[in-house]
DNA sequence: TACACTGATGACAGTTAATGACATCAACGT
DNA sequence: ACGTTGATGTCATTAACTGTCATCAGTGTA
């Protein structure tokens, strides 16, 4: 992080990062899979967070409110971290190749909660739908929050997304059916 | 394609490539700015679609209606080649670098879509979230259709999808705040 | 014809991420 | 003392990219 701050990512070699941490090469290599990995190394214990949350929640929720649910326990997680997470985002988001990794963990993280949604029994259009509708609420909530003031609660900006997104999809044309042809 | 069929991906080197269509491997990342690039190439002309189908909406329709519209219209578009989408896909889903790629294509659409959105006057988090929760449909139609019988029209498949996702988010504890202590 | 300019390509060297193979070394139990 | 195991170092190698200069075809102009 200190030297991906300083000069970048990609001008920062793994040789460098090697040296600070006082080791070689190889072994950084074998502790992370590639060059990206370093910043995502916590994402699977985020996944484990949610899909807990989506197995601990009350039968009766319907499936849009588990994922919901599931979304703002990860909102609470990450809750005293702010600089932390925002000096990551930083470093993210300034370069492609990392904003690539972070997308495709949040698609894992998408089918997860799907798989953990069917396993409860829901059908599997309705439960793909509702896990991405999720993660598309986390990652504008997430944004938000990031660019928002320093003092702001996740949470709150998680719930607010989530009631918007429900409004947005509300208001349509009662029944018709869109045209195409 | 030939190659990345035949062999895979990572299997395929640059060299090879280069070699099959005559060209030597400084050529090759002239055209292409790397090895995956290839098979995204037109994916701003898909972005442009679109985002001129947002544009050319009715200005009476709701935020979400115009992205479903784009969608749809996409899928339209996409009608066709149903052969050729299906080969690029199973070379896309064999291999994790490319996935992230088609991701990040995605993501660039998703903020182009919301920010057609905010021309047309809607606000900053109903505009994102509604070319999110499109891009949700567009990628959970998408591999429904490819994975469904052949002769499934893609447009039918999106406009079910987009049922189902106002149906799922209205089916919600009507004004009860999650609570997250 | 001669000349200048431009754009695409080739040729070549260099950097760096990533992997495989083997050696070393400390910790641990028997 | 001995073998095992896990983490690390060392060395060699592959292949994705990049910088730089040379070449060459096409085009306009005197």
């Amino acid at each position: 992080m200190t030297l991906y701050l300083e000069r970048g990512f990609e001008e920062t070699t793994v040789a460098e990062i090697a040296e600070l941490a006082g080791l070689t090469e190889r072994t950084f290599f074998r502790h992370f899979s590639d060059k990206r990995e370093v910043l995502f190394a916590g994402a699977g214990a985020l996944q484990e967070l949610m899909v807990s949350a989506v197995r601990a929640a009350p039968a009766s929720l319907s499936p849009f409110d588990v994922v919901a649910r599931a979304v703002v326990a990860a909102g609470d997680a990450m809750g005293p971290g702010q600089e932390r997470a925002l000096l990551r985002q930083r470093v993210i988001d300034a370069n492609d190749d990392l904003k690539e990794r972070e997308l495709i963990k949040l698609a894992a993280l998408g089918r997860a909660l799907a798989h953990a949604l069917i396993e409860r029994g829901v059908d599997d259009p309705v439960a793909s739908l509702a896990a991405e509708a999720g993660i598309a609420v986390f990652r504008v909530a997430f944004e938000r929050w990031v660019r928002g003031p320093a003092d702001a609660d996740l949470s709150d900006v998680i719930d607010s997304s989530i009631a918007t997104l429900s409004v947005i999809t509300q208001a349509r044309e009662p029944g018709k059916r869109q045209d195409h042809g």
